[in-house]
DNA sequence: TTTATTGT
């Protein structure tokens, strides 16, 4: 039997992913009208719920364990992986932990399924031994050469080698940074437009949460939507490059849970597409239900918070 | 500030 795991927030299903709209506005923006249309996410299909549902199927989802403290203390032990992962896992694929994140690794695409961080005030206050100027990208040989991405695949590919798990995210140590740098965590990004903007806006945003929330916790990954073609059928067509055939991401997603001082957690998910966006973007316009995000993935968000102390979900008070 | 690649 189906559940809605996420309350639905209506105003988000307005106007994105929405499967009725998607014949009609191939091509085009989907209404001058909308203020959350921002023209090419909406060629993509993302899976949403219906916008209308049983209500009866609307009951709340309670916690399914119980181990995370009704106070939701962050677990005390030393245990780093424990910490970023206090949520549970969004999937258990080839899964590596690292210094400061965690990683599920895609071998058939090589790159990532997603990465796992928790961003803390400390871990991202400036330090100046810590820089990326000390930093390279090296394959990850923790994986068979045959899934392995190699810096010559990205060479004259003209796509940036973006980061999954942002270096700026990861500066308590020069190994914690310098981890970030592995190519497992790096996916093939248009570099002006996305990379070296909207998404690096996407970031700065995040670590900004620090200020004023103890904790963070960030999964982020690639999504490789399907698309309707012009013959009427949809499919999921995406570029790959080098020798070893790294896939290069239609979109990227980005969930966060932030815990301000009283305990309670606001929600907000995010999916921008992998092309060179305005300057002048309102990453808001970005937010999408994070089912839809869980659906096109194949992963579950954050299974094991406290859905008691979820008090927002993209800004709306639940 | 942070994100990077290419060419010299």
């Amino acid at each position: 039997m189906s559940k809605i795991r996420w309350a639905t927030v209506a105003s988000s299903l307005s106007c994105l992913g929405i499967g009725s709209f998607l014949g009609k506005i191939y091509g085009t923006r989907c209404h001058d009208s909308c203020a959350s249309c921002n023209g090419p996410l909406h060629y993509f299909s993302l899976p949403v719920a219906e916008a209308k549902v049983n209500t009866e199927l609307q009951v709340p989802v309670t916690p399914i364990r119980q181990e995370i403290s009704a106070k939701g203390d962050a677990p005390t032990g030393n245990n780093r992986v424990s910490q970023i992962m206090r949520f549970g896992f969004p999937g258990l694929d080839n899964v590596r932990t690292l210094k400061d994140y965690v990683i599920s690794y895609d071998r058939r695409n090589r790159t990532a399924n997603w990465v796992f961080e928790h961003l803390t005030p400390e871990n991202v206050a400036y330090n100046e031994y810590v820089d990326r100027k000390h930093c390279e990208f090296f394959e990850d040989e923790s994986f068979h050469p045959y899934h392995r991405a190699r810096n010559e695949d990205y060479k004259g590919s003209g796509y940036d080698r973006g980061h999954l798990a942002a270096a700026a995210n990861h500066r308590s140590s020069l190994q914690a940074m310098g981890e970030t740098f592995l190519l497992s965590n790096i996916s093939p990004q248009v570099g002006k437009g996305f990379n070296r903007d909207a998404w690096n806006k996407l970031e700065n945003y995040v670590r900004k949460l620090t200020k004023n929330h103890p904790n963070v916790y960030v999964c982020t990954g690639p999504l490789y939507l399907p698309r309707k073609e012009p013959d009427g059928k949809t499919y999921v067509k995406y570029e790959v490059i080098g020798k070893n055939n790294v896939a290069v991401p239609t979109h990227f997603f980005k969930v966060i849970v932030m815990e301000n001082e009283k305990g309670d957690f606001h929600l907000q998910s995010f999916v921008m597409p992998n092309q060179a966006l305005p300057d002048n973007i309102n990453l808001f316009n970005y937010q999408v239900p994070v089912d839809s995000i869980e659906r096109a993935a194949g992963l579950l968000m954050f299974e094991k918070l406290p859905r008691n102390r979820l008090k927002y979900i993209n800004g709306k008070k639940i």
